[in-house]
DNA sequence: ATTAAAAAGTTGCCTTGACAACTATTAACA
DNA sequence: TGTTAATAGTTGTCAAGGCAACTTTTTAAT
């Protein structure tokens, strides 16, 4: 798998084995009939922990994009899972609330997430997990340096 | 970043490395005025080293599905990177070849990409890749299998 | 106070990718 | 041989994500 130059390639590496985490997840939520993607499921359970946070927040902590952010959640909001909310000091901004139902639709979720994790994680340990942190925040971190 | 179950979020993590990776990869082909993405990429070397492989070829190459794959070489022959030849005694499959146009675009690109890994896999080593692989395997060999 | 700059979101355009349904061709088999 | 499977690829629909251009609102600056 190695090219022909001898340089790692661990891109096609990390893009094949999102596919597969993407995929299982994909298929225990239509099991569990929690209609969310995992993208979705992202933003719902980030809003799970912290209620109320803007779009900006959510972009941010989930690296992505602000035009992504803004359709996932013009999403969720059709769905029933989200609500948006003026601040009242700056009508720029939005806050991002949970439903009820989405609320709901997250504790649903979660089994589905767990299930799908050990299932990714079966046969590792943390100190493979510590490996797979440091490996992965490297190369993040590598990345995000302004120089060539 | 671990959640309140104490399971290892792994697949943020890596969702979020692949998108800078693919980021830093899409900023040196424009440097580089090579007129390509990741994914186009991907599939041109795999031809770069075996040229004439049919589009299922490609996909499991790549691990792409198959509509993708048809749709990414539809835009690589578009802009003259590949031509499509239909086998001589099965006239359902394609060759897909590189053009000289598609070669040359595989050399040109290529200083960029073995520059994004070394870039990325800075201050890492042979040993790390070593934990790099088995841990990715390992996921996606999880789930790649059929029970739960 | 006015003007300029920055911040928060939105929209348009394009590519990728997942899924399902489809056509055309070939292989299996009874 | 004729019918059924399977295979190769395409097309439609939708979600997601990249970029650029845009509006609205707030902040900074002079």
């Amino acid at each position: 798998m190695i090219d022909e130059q001898n340089t790692n390639n661990f891109g096609a590496y990390i893009d094949q084995t999102l596919r597969v985490v993407r995929l299982d997840m994909i298929k225990r939520f239509k099991e569990a009939d929690v209609d969310i993607t995992t993208e979705q499921w992202m933003l719902l359970h980030s809003l799970y922990k912290q209620n109320g946070q803007s779009q900006t927040d959510l972009a941010n902590g989930s690296f992505k994009n602000a035009p992504t952010v803004s359709r996932i959640i013009d999403l969720l909001c059709k769905k029933g899972f989200t609500e948006r909310q003026r601040f009242d000091n700056d009508r720029r901004r939005y806050k991002i609330f949970l439903t009820e139902l989405g609320r709901a639709s997250v504790e649903k979720a979660l089994p589905s997430v767990l299930a799908s994790r050990q299932k990714g994680w079966n046969g590792l340990d943390d100190k493979d997990y510590e490996h797979f942190l440091r490996i992965m925040n490297r190369i993040f971190d590598n990345f995000s340096e302004e120089q060539e």
